[in-house]
DNA sequence: ATTACTACTCACCGAGTAA
DNA sequence: TTTACTCGGTGAGTAGTAA
């Protein structure tokens, strides 16, 4: 990446104040010129105030130059210093599906990179529940911002089966499975479906209505 | 500061993975076509990775981009956590000058100037001080690279005045005065010459040989 | 809706050089 | 030495548009 302005900016804040054009331009790996004519916008922008003396000039931070430092500085903190592990986790009801997961898991193109991709072979069906709560649906939004195990589309007799998004985790705190959001959805946001290797609903004893608690594995 | 390639790779790291390049560009304050560009740039860099879906692109950091955005970090937290307190002290003993000093001082333009910017009308002789250590001449050093309160050259009788630095310093942590060094000095780089405003070598019973301590007041 | 290609303009970079 | 000007070549930004 080449030098940017910012980069100049840091550097003369580096440097206690006095500086030449040329040793600023080896340290960036630019030219004389370019840090001359850099640290004169700068000083347009009223970042810095400067000196020019025979030998080099005298720099140095105004104190909008210092609060556009100490904003960045706090910026990459919030980045860097950011707590690694978050969990994501939302709940609903168990809701009656039209038969429709099991018709697109059921495809072998889908099915063959469930299994790849996943590790598990899915139960051909689908667990439907609606979110109840703005929380749980903020919760499900956030799981959308992450980045999803991706199962590729695919065309056949005439019909685009389009990428399916998927998302590990864990049902009732009990069994694996994964989200899985088709590309084009065709569900109300509200509504996420889970896919497993087993049949939910006889293994974790659920029946329509039920709570349903839903974990993401980051 | 217009959004630089550095901003683009912030954003994306604040962001947790999912974004479109309108929304990127929005809040840059550029265009889709340059946040797209930018953001393959940053891919080819392996700064990060992604995958581009139907809904826009999850791009996540890769090792060497939050290493990359942590070293920056890194710098920046030098600069802002930086003690702001340091004094800079150096010391020699009393050398006998040529006389010069006092004629400068004594020339108008500058004497006005003495007493404007330093607060003191200079008595008209210099102290001449030699540095012995390695580590006094890295103090004084240490002192060019300070902001000066420059002192204007002038001309006067077809003869040209440089420009005097000056730092105000105590004096054998007695008196005030200031270190005074022409911008084209006739000195070796071991000696500094000091002005008060009272004769020091008197005030402060000072002879040839002499240690003199000199602080800068930051 | 999205990404990203092409074409075009404009601004930036830096060699040469003055002060 | 140093800063900073001019100016020609080039790289960056973006409107239009395809996919």
């Amino acid at each position: 990446m080449k030098c940017e302005m910012f980069d100049v900016l840091v550097e003369l804040a580096k440097k206690k104040t006095r500086v030449t054009t040329l040793d600023m331009a080896k340290r960036l790996g630019s030219s004389q010129q370019t840090m001359s004519r850099k640290i004169r916008e700068l000083e347009s922008l009223d970042l810095i105030e400067r000196e020019t003396a025979a030998k080099g000039q005298f720099v140095s931070l105004t104190d909008e130059g210092a609060k556009f430092i100490r904003k960045k500085y706090l910026e990459l903190r919030e980045i860097v210093e950011r707590p690694k592990t978050e969990s994501i986790a939302f709940g609903g009801v168990l809701v009656s599906g039209s038969g429709e997961g099991r018709y697109y898991v059921g495809q072998d193109e889908y099915f063959l990179q469930f299994h790849e991709k996943l590790g598990f072979r899915p139960f051909l069906g689908t667990l439907n529940v609606r979110l109840k709560t703005v929380q749980d649906v903020k919760a499900k939004d956030e799981m959308e911002n992450m980045r999803p195990i991706t199962i590729r589309g695919f065309k056949k007799d005439n019909r685009a089966f389009g990428d399916i998004r998927s998302y590990p985790c864990m049902i009732n705190r009990k069994a694996r499975g994964a989200v899985i959001i088709p590309e084009r959805t065709h569900h109300a946001t509200d509504i996420v479906e889970i896919i497993a290797s087993e049949d939910l609903r006889k293994s974790l004893c659920l029946k329509e209505d039920d709570y349903v608690h839903v974990e993401i594995r980051i």
